[in-house]
DNA sequence: CTGTATCCCAGCGGATACTG
DNA sequence: CAGTATCCGCTGGGATACAG
Protein backbone atom coordinates (compact mmCIF):
# COMPACT_ATOMS: atom_id res chain seq x y z
CA UNK A 1 0.00 0.00 0.00
CA UNK A 2 2.41 2.62 0.61
CA UNK A 3 0.62 4.60 2.60
CA UNK A 4 0.88 6.61 6.16
CA UNK A 5 -1.06 6.18 9.02
CA UNK A 6 -2.78 2.92 10.30
CA UNK A 7 -0.06 1.69 12.32
CA UNK A 8 0.08 4.66 15.31
CA UNK A 9 3.05 5.92 16.31
CA UNK A 10 6.28 4.89 14.31
CA UNK A 11 9.28 6.87 13.31
CA UNK A 12 9.88 7.12 9.73
CA UNK A 13 13.29 5.22 9.56
CA UNK A 14 11.26 2.58 10.79
CA UNK A 15 9.40 2.42 7.35
CA UNK A 16 11.21 0.27 5.01
CA UNK A 17 9.99 0.30 1.51
CA UNK A 18 6.42 -0.91 1.01
CA UNK A 19 6.10 0.64 4.81
CA UNK A 20 4.93 0.86 8.01
CA UNK A 21 5.14 -2.12 10.80
CA UNK A 22 5.98 -1.94 14.57
CA UNK A 23 8.92 -1.00 15.72
CA UNK A 24 8.58 -3.97 18.66
CA UNK A 25 8.98 -6.77 16.19
CA UNK A 26 11.50 -5.46 13.90
CA UNK A 27 11.08 -8.86 11.87
CA UNK A 28 7.43 -7.08 10.01
CA UNK A 29 8.86 -4.57 7.70
CA UNK A 30 12.17 -5.70 7.54
CA UNK A 31 11.60 -9.36 6.84
CA UNK A 32 8.46 -11.30 6.44
CA UNK A 33 7.56 -11.19 2.99
CA UNK A 34 4.56 -12.20 3.86
CA UNK A 35 3.75 -9.22 5.40
CA UNK A 36 5.55 -7.12 2.62
CA UNK A 37 3.25 -8.85 0.08
CA UNK A 38 0.43 -8.46 1.69
CA UNK A 39 0.81 -4.89 2.51
CA UNK A 40 1.68 -4.36 -1.14
CA UNK A 41 -1.38 -5.14 -2.66
CA UNK A 42 -3.14 -3.71 -0.15
CA UNK A 43 -6.76 -4.04 0.92
CA UNK A 44 -9.87 -6.90 0.56
CA UNK A 45 -11.05 -4.43 -2.70
CA UNK A 46 -7.01 -4.59 -4.27
CA UNK A 47 -7.66 -8.27 -4.19
CA UNK A 48 -11.03 -8.41 -6.15
CA UNK A 49 -9.03 -5.91 -8.87
CA UNK A 50 -6.66 -8.67 -8.99
CA UNK A 51 -8.72 -10.75 -9.60
CA UNK A 52 -10.87 -9.21 -12.33
CA UNK A 53 -7.53 -8.57 -13.63
CA UNK A 54 -6.65 -12.26 -14.18
CA UNK A 55 -10.88 -12.73 -15.26
CA UNK A 56 -9.89 -10.34 -18.19
CA UNK A 57 -10.86 -7.45 -17.36
CA UNK A 58 -9.60 -4.04 -18.34
CA UNK A 59 -11.77 -1.36 -18.39
CA UNK A 60 -12.75 0.77 -15.35
CA UNK A 61 -16.25 0.43 -15.37
CA UNK A 62 -15.77 -2.94 -15.99
CA UNK A 63 -13.73 -2.99 -12.49
CA UNK A 64 -15.96 -1.28 -10.35
CA UNK A 65 -19.21 -3.44 -11.55
CA UNK A 66 -17.72 -6.45 -11.32
CA UNK A 67 -16.04 -6.06 -7.94
CA UNK A 68 -18.86 -4.55 -6.40
CA UNK A 69 -17.33 -1.25 -5.75
CA UNK A 70 -18.17 2.41 -6.32
CA UNK A 71 -16.19 4.61 -8.72
CA UNK A 72 -14.43 6.23 -6.23
CA UNK A 73 -13.01 3.31 -4.14
CA UNK A 74 -12.37 1.29 -7.67
CA UNK A 75 -10.14 4.70 -8.71
CA UNK A 76 -8.06 4.76 -5.57
CA UNK A 77 -7.26 1.45 -4.93
CA UNK A 78 -6.84 0.93 -9.13
CA UNK A 79 -4.69 3.76 -8.50
CA UNK A 80 -2.69 1.81 -5.49
CA UNK A 81 -1.89 -1.14 -7.61
CA UNK A 82 -0.41 1.06 -10.03
CA UNK A 83 1.63 2.46 -8.22
CA UNK A 84 2.52 -1.01 -6.35
CA UNK A 85 3.28 -2.30 -9.71
CA UNK A 86 0.78 -4.54 -10.22
CA UNK A 87 -1.22 -2.98 -12.84
CA UNK A 88 -0.14 -0.60 -15.36
CA UNK A 89 -2.24 1.41 -17.85
CA UNK A 90 -1.78 1.22 -21.45
CA UNK A 91 -3.06 3.35 -24.19
CA UNK A 92 -5.09 1.24 -26.80
CA UNK A 93 -7.63 2.09 -29.94
CA UNK A 94 -10.38 0.07 -31.39
CA UNK A 95 -10.48 1.25 -34.85
CA UNK A 96 -13.05 4.16 -35.46
CA UNK A 97 -12.97 4.65 -31.69
CA UNK A 98 -11.20 7.02 -29.85
CA UNK A 99 -8.18 6.63 -27.96
CA UNK A 100 -8.68 4.52 -24.21
CA UNK A 101 -6.82 3.64 -21.30
CA UNK A 102 -7.06 0.32 -20.10
CA UNK A 103 -5.46 -1.83 -17.13
CA UNK A 104 -3.48 -4.89 -17.85
CA UNK A 105 -1.11 -6.72 -15.77
CA UNK A 106 2.60 -5.93 -15.02
CA UNK A 107 5.01 -8.90 -14.73
CA UNK A 108 4.58 -8.63 -11.26
CA UNK A 109 1.02 -8.80 -11.00
CA UNK A 110 0.61 -11.33 -13.74
CA UNK A 111 3.22 -13.75 -11.39
CA UNK A 112 0.66 -12.57 -8.29
CA UNK A 113 -1.61 -15.29 -9.84
CA UNK A 114 -0.53 -18.39 -7.82
CA UNK A 115 -1.77 -16.45 -4.83
CA UNK A 116 -5.22 -16.09 -6.43
CA UNK A 117 -5.46 -20.17 -7.28
CA UNK A 118 -4.51 -20.73 -4.12
CA UNK A 119 -7.34 -18.50 -2.73
CA UNK A 120 -9.49 -19.97 -5.06
CA UNK A 121 -9.33 -23.29 -4.48
CA UNK A 122 -8.91 -22.88 -0.59
CA UNK A 123 -12.64 -20.90 -0.90
CA UNK A 124 -13.97 -23.76 -2.94
CA UNK A 125 -12.87 -26.47 -0.70
CA UNK A 126 -13.22 -25.01 2.52
CA UNK A 127 -16.29 -22.23 2.13
CA UNK A 128 -18.35 -24.88 -0.58
CA UNK A 129 -18.30 -25.15 -4.16
CA UNK A 130 -18.71 -22.21 -6.11
CA UNK A 131 -19.66 -23.83 -9.39
CA UNK A 132 -16.41 -21.97 -10.84
CA UNK A 133 -13.84 -24.05 -12.60
CA UNK A 134 -10.68 -22.59 -13.97
CA UNK A 135 -9.05 -25.18 -16.65
CA UNK A 136 -5.87 -25.15 -18.35
CA UNK A 137 -6.21 -23.48 -21.61
CA UNK A 138 -4.15 -25.72 -23.28
CA UNK A 139 -5.35 -29.34 -22.23
CA UNK A 140 -8.76 -28.68 -20.39
CA UNK A 141 -7.63 -29.79 -17.01
CA UNK A 142 -8.92 -28.17 -13.47
CA UNK A 143 -6.08 -25.80 -12.31
CA UNK A 144 -4.99 -26.39 -8.70
CA UNK A 145 -2.42 -24.21 -6.70
CA UNK A 146 -0.25 -25.59 -3.70
CA UNK A 147 3.28 -25.36 -2.24
CA UNK A 148 6.28 -27.98 -3.23
CA UNK A 149 10.19 -28.04 -2.34
CA UNK A 150 12.32 -27.72 -5.16
CA UNK A 151 13.02 -31.81 -5.08
CA UNK A 152 9.48 -32.18 -6.47
CA UNK A 153 8.14 -33.33 -2.88
CA UNK A 154 4.44 -31.62 -2.14
CA UNK A 155 4.67 -29.70 0.95
CA UNK A 156 2.21 -29.55 3.76
CA UNK A 157 1.61 -26.99 6.93
CA UNK A 158 4.07 -28.14 9.05
CA UNK A 159 6.21 -30.19 7.01
CA UNK A 160 8.46 -26.63 6.74
CA UNK A 161 11.18 -25.25 8.59
CA UNK A 162 12.53 -21.27 8.86
CA UNK A 163 15.59 -19.85 8.90
CA UNK A 164 16.59 -16.37 8.05
CA UNK A 165 13.98 -15.24 10.68
CA UNK A 166 14.79 -12.54 13.44
CA UNK A 167 14.63 -13.70 17.05
CA UNK A 168 11.31 -13.41 17.65
CA UNK A 169 10.11 -10.67 20.35
CA UNK B 1 -14.85 -12.15 8.43
CA UNK B 2 -18.77 -13.07 8.72
CA UNK B 3 -19.40 -9.93 10.26
CA UNK B 4 -21.85 -7.01 9.33
CA UNK B 5 -21.48 -3.82 7.92
CA UNK B 6 -18.78 -2.06 6.08
CA UNK B 7 -21.19 -2.43 2.53
CA UNK B 8 -23.63 0.31 3.11
CA UNK B 9 -26.65 -0.47 2.16
CA UNK B 10 -27.58 -3.94 1.41
CA UNK B 11 -30.60 -5.90 2.50
CA UNK B 12 -29.70 -8.92 4.64
CA UNK B 13 -31.51 -11.38 2.56
CA UNK B 14 -28.28 -10.65 0.29
CA UNK B 15 -25.73 -11.85 3.04
CA UNK B 16 -25.02 -15.63 2.51
CA UNK B 17 -22.51 -17.20 4.13
CA UNK B 18 -19.68 -15.64 4.72
CA UNK B 19 -21.25 -12.48 4.00
CA UNK B 20 -22.51 -9.26 2.73
CA UNK B 21 -21.33 -7.75 -1.43
CA UNK B 22 -22.98 -6.11 -3.48
CA UNK B 23 -26.20 -7.32 -4.68
CA UNK B 24 -25.26 -5.36 -8.26
CA UNK B 25 -23.05 -8.36 -8.96
CA UNK B 26 -24.70 -11.16 -7.63
CA UNK B 27 -21.67 -12.90 -8.64
CA UNK B 28 -19.51 -12.01 -5.38
CA UNK B 29 -20.86 -13.19 -2.66
CA UNK B 30 -22.71 -16.45 -4.31
CA UNK B 31 -20.09 -17.95 -6.37
CA UNK B 32 -16.82 -16.14 -6.34
CA UNK B 33 -14.22 -18.34 -4.44
CA UNK B 34 -11.40 -15.86 -3.67
CA UNK B 35 -13.60 -13.13 -2.67
CA UNK B 36 -15.15 -15.71 -0.04
CA UNK B 37 -11.73 -17.49 0.75
CA UNK B 38 -10.42 -13.25 1.40
CA UNK B 39 -13.80 -12.36 3.42
CA UNK B 40 -13.28 -15.49 5.66
CA UNK B 41 -9.87 -14.56 6.76
CA UNK B 42 -10.50 -11.01 6.87
CA UNK B 43 -8.16 -8.32 7.51
CA UNK B 44 -4.60 -7.95 6.72
CA UNK B 45 -3.52 -8.44 10.84
CA UNK B 46 -6.11 -11.85 10.38
CA UNK B 47 -3.45 -12.88 7.66
CA UNK B 48 -0.35 -12.13 9.98
CA UNK B 49 -1.91 -13.93 12.71
CA UNK B 50 -2.09 -16.81 10.35
CA UNK B 51 1.61 -16.69 9.09
CA UNK B 52 2.70 -16.70 12.69
CA UNK B 53 0.70 -19.97 13.44
CA UNK B 54 2.19 -21.95 10.74
CA UNK B 55 5.54 -20.02 12.36
CA UNK B 56 4.52 -22.44 15.05
CA UNK B 57 3.20 -19.72 17.34
CA UNK B 58 0.76 -20.66 19.74
CA UNK B 59 0.08 -18.32 22.44
CA UNK B 60 -1.54 -15.06 22.90
CA UNK B 61 1.45 -12.99 23.89
CA UNK B 62 3.27 -14.49 20.79
CA UNK B 63 0.98 -13.49 18.41
CA UNK B 64 0.23 -9.90 19.97
CA UNK B 65 4.22 -9.40 19.90
CA UNK B 66 5.62 -11.02 17.08
CA UNK B 67 2.29 -9.89 14.73
CA UNK B 68 2.94 -6.47 16.37
CA UNK B 69 -0.42 -5.50 17.41
CA UNK B 70 -2.16 -4.54 20.19
CA UNK B 71 -3.58 -7.25 22.59
CA UNK B 72 -6.88 -5.91 21.85
CA UNK B 73 -6.70 -6.63 18.14
CA UNK B 74 -4.94 -10.08 18.36
CA UNK B 75 -8.07 -10.96 21.02
CA UNK B 76 -9.88 -9.36 18.49
CA UNK B 77 -8.45 -11.13 15.09
CA UNK B 78 -7.77 -14.46 17.10
CA UNK B 79 -11.33 -14.68 18.29
CA UNK B 80 -12.55 -14.22 14.14
CA UNK B 81 -9.82 -16.55 12.85
CA UNK B 82 -11.78 -19.46 15.31
CA UNK B 83 -15.20 -18.37 14.14
CA UNK B 84 -14.36 -18.59 10.73
CA UNK B 85 -13.05 -22.47 11.81
CA UNK B 86 -9.11 -21.69 10.98
CA UNK B 87 -7.72 -21.67 14.10
CA UNK B 88 -9.00 -23.87 17.68
CA UNK B 89 -8.23 -23.05 21.06
CA UNK B 90 -7.20 -26.24 22.69
CA UNK B 91 -6.30 -26.66 26.37
CA UNK B 92 -3.20 -27.78 27.31
CA UNK B 93 -1.06 -28.60 30.42
CA UNK B 94 2.86 -28.42 30.92
CA UNK B 95 3.60 -30.80 33.79
CA UNK B 96 3.80 -28.72 36.59
CA UNK B 97 2.16 -25.62 34.99
CA UNK B 98 -1.30 -24.31 35.11
CA UNK B 99 -3.60 -25.84 32.49
CA UNK B 100 -2.94 -23.25 29.86
CA UNK B 101 -5.40 -22.58 26.11
CA UNK B 102 -2.92 -22.61 22.95
CA UNK B 103 -3.84 -21.57 19.31
CA UNK B 104 -3.79 -24.11 16.94
CA UNK B 105 -4.74 -24.25 13.19
CA UNK B 106 -7.41 -26.51 11.89
CA UNK B 107 -7.11 -28.63 9.14
CA UNK B 108 -9.10 -26.21 7.42
CA UNK B 109 -6.36 -23.40 8.65
CA UNK B 110 -3.85 -25.65 7.79
CA UNK B 111 -4.63 -26.26 3.91
CA UNK B 112 -4.55 -22.32 3.59
CA UNK B 113 -0.47 -22.78 3.37
CA UNK B 114 -0.20 -22.80 0.26
CA UNK B 115 -1.81 -19.21 -0.09
CA UNK B 116 0.51 -18.23 2.45
CA UNK B 117 3.56 -19.80 0.87
CA UNK B 118 2.55 -18.20 -2.44
CA UNK B 119 2.56 -14.55 -1.00
CA UNK B 120 6.05 -15.94 0.93
CA UNK B 121 7.48 -16.33 -2.85
CA UNK B 122 5.97 -13.59 -4.89
CA UNK B 123 6.88 -11.07 -1.71
CA UNK B 124 10.35 -12.49 -1.88
CA UNK B 125 10.76 -11.89 -5.63
CA UNK B 126 8.82 -8.47 -6.05
CA UNK B 127 9.23 -6.56 -3.00
CA UNK B 128 13.09 -7.95 -2.82
CA UNK B 129 14.88 -10.73 -0.81
CA UNK B 130 13.74 -11.02 2.52
CA UNK B 131 16.38 -13.42 4.02
CA UNK B 132 13.97 -15.78 4.90
CA UNK B 133 13.91 -19.33 3.58
CA UNK B 134 11.71 -22.34 4.05
CA UNK B 135 13.22 -25.39 3.56
CA UNK B 136 11.13 -28.45 3.49
CA UNK B 137 11.90 -30.32 6.51
CA UNK B 138 12.01 -33.85 5.09
CA UNK B 139 14.73 -33.13 2.20
CA UNK B 140 15.98 -29.51 3.23
CA UNK B 141 15.05 -27.94 -0.54
CA UNK B 142 13.47 -24.81 -0.63
CA UNK B 143 9.75 -24.45 -0.41
CA UNK B 144 8.21 -22.79 -3.66
CA UNK B 145 4.44 -22.60 -4.46
CA UNK B 146 2.83 -22.02 -7.23
CA UNK B 147 -0.46 -23.44 -9.60
CA UNK B 148 -0.75 -26.71 -11.86
CA UNK B 149 -3.28 -28.38 -13.90
CA UNK B 150 -4.13 -31.93 -12.91
CA UNK B 151 -2.53 -32.52 -15.86
CA UNK B 152 1.16 -31.79 -14.34
CA UNK B 153 1.66 -28.54 -16.24
CA UNK B 154 2.57 -25.51 -14.55
CA UNK B 155 -0.03 -22.91 -15.35
CA UNK B 156 0.37 -19.27 -15.01
CA UNK B 157 -1.67 -16.21 -15.68
CA UNK B 158 -3.75 -16.01 -18.49
CA UNK B 159 -3.32 -19.93 -19.52
CA UNK B 160 -6.80 -20.38 -17.76
CA UNK B 161 -10.35 -20.39 -19.14
CA UNK B 162 -13.14 -19.94 -16.59
CA UNK B 163 -16.14 -21.81 -16.39
CA UNK B 164 -19.41 -21.54 -14.44
CA UNK B 165 -19.11 -17.70 -13.81
CA UNK B 166 -22.18 -15.59 -13.72
CA UNK B 167 -22.20 -13.12 -16.62
CA UNK B 168 -20.67 -9.61 -15.66
CA UNK B 169 -22.40 -6.80 -14.95
C1' DC C 1 -16.66 6.20 -20.65
C1' DT C 2 -13.43 7.32 -17.02
C1' DG C 3 -12.83 9.16 -13.64
C1' DT C 4 -12.57 13.26 -9.43
C1' DA C 5 -14.64 15.93 -5.36
C1' DT C 6 -17.23 16.00 -1.19
C1' DC C 7 -19.55 14.26 2.82
C1' DC C 8 -20.46 10.76 6.09
C1' DC C 9 -20.35 6.37 8.45
C1' DA C 10 -18.28 2.23 10.41
C1' DG C 11 -14.73 -0.87 11.24
C1' DC C 12 -9.79 -1.66 12.35
C1' DG C 13 -6.35 -0.57 15.19
C1' DG C 14 -3.40 2.01 19.04
C1' DA C 15 -3.15 3.24 23.98
C1' DT C 16 -4.27 2.66 28.55
C1' DA C 17 -6.33 0.51 32.41
C1' DC C 18 -8.21 -3.44 34.55
C1' DT C 19 -9.48 -8.75 35.66
C1' DG C 20 -8.57 -13.80 36.29
C1' DC D 1 0.20 -15.16 31.15
C1' DA D 2 -4.26 -14.24 28.82
C1' DG D 3 -7.18 -11.64 27.96
C1' DT D 4 -11.43 -7.63 28.47
C1' DA D 5 -13.16 -2.65 28.69
C1' DT D 6 -13.03 1.95 27.13
C1' DC D 7 -11.81 5.80 24.31
C1' DC D 8 -10.40 7.79 20.17
C1' DG D 9 -8.18 8.56 15.47
C1' DC D 10 -7.36 6.95 10.73
C1' DT D 11 -8.58 4.77 6.53
C1' DG D 12 -11.66 2.28 3.64
C1' DG D 13 -15.85 2.50 1.57
C1' DG D 14 -20.90 4.08 0.11
C1' DA D 15 -23.61 7.87 -2.06
C1' DT D 16 -24.08 11.67 -4.72
C1' DA D 17 -22.62 15.19 -7.72
C1' DC D 18 -19.59 16.86 -11.06
C1' DA D 19 -15.70 16.97 -14.95
C1' DG D 20 -12.85 15.61 -19.12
Amino acid sequence: MVKSGTVGRMSEATVIMTGKLDPRSGWEARSCPIARAVEAVGTRTAFLLMREAFYGTTRFDDFALRVGVSEPVAAARLKDLVTAGLLERVPYQDPGQRRRLEYRLTPMGSDFFPVLAALMRWGDRWLGPSGVQMRHRDCGAEVGAGAWCEAGHPVAAGDTELAGRPAPG
